[in-house]
DNA sequence: TTACAGCATTAGAGCGCTCCAACCAATAGA
DNA sequence: TCTATTGGTTGGAGCGCTCTAATGCTGTAA
């Protein structure tokens, strides 16, 4: 239970304990004898760095601190993909933690971020308060994702949700839909872009919008429905605020006797994995998630540089993911249009996506800076 | 960007390093004045303890490891929580590293973990070989949720698989079912207790098992639904590997005009938030994820501390959730049953599950211990 | 020969903290 | 009176490492 230290494998290898700790950080002034003398000690002893006292030593750290607000999210999962892989190949380590969707909890989240010194900090979607975020920016780089900001110290990676929300109501009037309606996400994360893009979208086209109350989740999406039912409003085309309140809508929309897209077309936002299962396929937004990952990690490793000062605002292009849950409205049918579960056979281990889909996946994304 | 020290703050406060150490460890043997002083001190200048040196001077840790080797997989969130609340309660503090299910990757987030020198580490599903998490334990105390071990320095948690099987297969066989097939989750891990307590469950009941391959996928689930279809093997219930699985199996049986669960009920496994969602609603065994957690916490803090040396090798019980996706088998039908959807209306959250549900729900679970 | 590079190597200070032994009243006991 | 005892406080060593400046050791030029 006793870990080797630097000095043992010094003693072993009968060289001074600094030589030892070129060895260990790769220096090029080190003889290729002692070097391969110096590691083979280390092999045989199971000598590792002790990360910690080595931080203290050079007051400097190759950890990113990487705080999740929810783990239970998926959408997190691939961002934190994405942070891993850039942060790997600069040389540096990440550790997480979850703030649990509590401002308490995730304050002192924070607070055991903060007192292993990284070198800088990424947040998932935060959600303590904005000045809680520009006093830890005093101490150290810190780049947000999905939450935006106004400190100059502190960098942001967003979707543009306007843009999402345009792509969805562009693609549900293009099949010839008039009436949509979009169920709102409240006081959620971006949900306020996305309504903004949903209204402007539609008065583009020369249509009333129709936004209905709700919330991100698959109960409020049902009992959206069952409102527009009971109110004999019901749209032919539903905008949801996100994955799980579209798939709460069909399962009203279904309960109901309707028929999901042949009487009512519905659209998610997030392409969470659960769209992509086929008994949902659900027609949705992608956000390029790892992507997102990947510019604020290289974001946050420039701060740390000292490479630049001014803050940076990604905003990223969300992409339109065409699946099985849209089609013309029913009184401009004519023969075609996807239906639900109507690509039965084929052993493929895709799930019906047409070719936006691909689109949606393909590298070459574009990344808007302001 | 300079962060003050214990030095900075015993000056302000005008006594010692030494006595401004006491009062940020909660020391008993501190006037009240001082203490008051010393606060005031570190409050003014924003001073909070540097973990690492903390650490480093102590040669004790307060921190708990945690390897997520999936972090896509939201069962694993809930484990966390579990790990979270109890290490909380103890003044722990836990940082979380991801390996991504690739062995290389996550022998890199042990490293990476065991750098900091923790107290302990848990390690939820990992993949590595069984002699990295052999030589880890030798350096620190080694709890492992979902996956066993021989070694006796290393403690396991994790649910009881045949128990889950047989819940499942017993209540398809008291709804009528005869004809009962398991879609088997392959080299996955657990998949092996599943199929085993599947078949002995079929056995007791004196009925013959029918195992097809697949995998923990949807894709997968369909695949073997189709597999059947063609074979003309259909049985008249499906207990799949996991959830995934189920709800592929599922959309393949609508996909060839079957209803669920009027032809055929579907049983799934894990009760992920996947399978509470209306449009899913589907029957599926439930672990004790958060009792997971807690159990790998307290049995880690218990080596931590040096209170226990045998292993403990907790086996918790899973438990059955009935929802929508079952019911009696069509030739033995009379009207009874739950059908899928059934529940239309009612503005309730609950996603129309029986009372098997809450009892799954009920925090009194017995943990068998060997 | 001496001087001086240039390179590999090392001693030693110090990172921010904890911990131990020592210290210093102030009080109690003999 | 002197000696313990107690509670609060402090200096200093040291955790495992990095970093700077200094050291020794070539080889080459003067």
């Amino acid at each position: 239970m006793v870990r080797p230290t630097m000095e043992d494998v010094a003693l072993r290898a009968g060289v001074s304990r600094a030589l030892v700790s070129l060895v260990m950080r790769g220096s090029p002034k080190v003889s290729e004898m002692r070097r391969t003398a110096v590691l083979k000690a280390a092999e045989e002893l199971g000598y590792s760095p002790h990360a910690m006292a080595r931080s203290l030593a050079s007051r400097t750290s190759t950890v990113l601190g990487v705080m999740v607000s929810d783990l239970h999210n998926a959408f997190f999962a691939e961002v934190v993909d994405g942070i891993d892989e850039v942060a790997r190949e600069q040389g540096f380590d990440i550790i997480i933690n979850t703030g649990g969707r509590s401002p308490a909890r995730e304050r002192r989240a924070l607070e055991s971020l903060l007192s292993f010194r990284p070198a800088g900090l990424i947040l998932l979607s935060p959600v303590v308060p904005a000045t809680a975020i520009g006093k830890a920016a005093e101490q150290l780089p810190i780049v947000l994702v999905a939450r935006s900001s106004r400190v100059s110290t502190v960098d942001t990676v967003n979707d543009d949700g306007e843009q999402g929300a345009r792509l969805a109501v562009d693609h549900l009037v293009s099949l010839g839909h008039k009436r949509i309606a979009h169920l709102d996400g409240g006081e959620g994360t971006q949900a306020g872009p996305r309504r903004r893009g949903y209204i402007a979208a539609i008065e583009a086209h020369g249509l009333t919008p129709q936004v209905v109350s709700s919330e991100y989740t698959d109960a409020a999406g049902a009992r959206a429905i069952r409102s527009l039912l009971s109110d004999g409003a019901l749209p032919t085309a539903i905008l949801s605020c996100n994955d799980f309140n579209a798939v709460g809508a069909i399962s009203a929309l279904e309960d109901a006797g309707l028929r999901v897209p042949q009487d009512v077309s519905v659209v998610g936002y997030d392409n969470t994995s659960l769209a992509a299962l086929r008994h949902v396929s659900l027609t949705t937004i992608d956000q390029p998630r790892a992507e997102f990952g990947r510019l604020a990690a290289v974001a946050l490793l420039q701060r740390v540089r000292e490479e630049r000062t001014e803050p940076v605002r990604h905003l990223l292009n969300p992409s339109l993911v065409v699946r099985n849950t849209t089609a013309p409205p029913a009184t401009s049918r004519r023969s075609s249009g996807p239906l639900l579960s109507s690509t039965a056979a084929g052993d493929s281990a895709g799930s019906g996506d047409t070719t936006a889909d691909s689109q949606a996946r393909s590298p070459e994304r574009r990344s808007r800076d302001q």
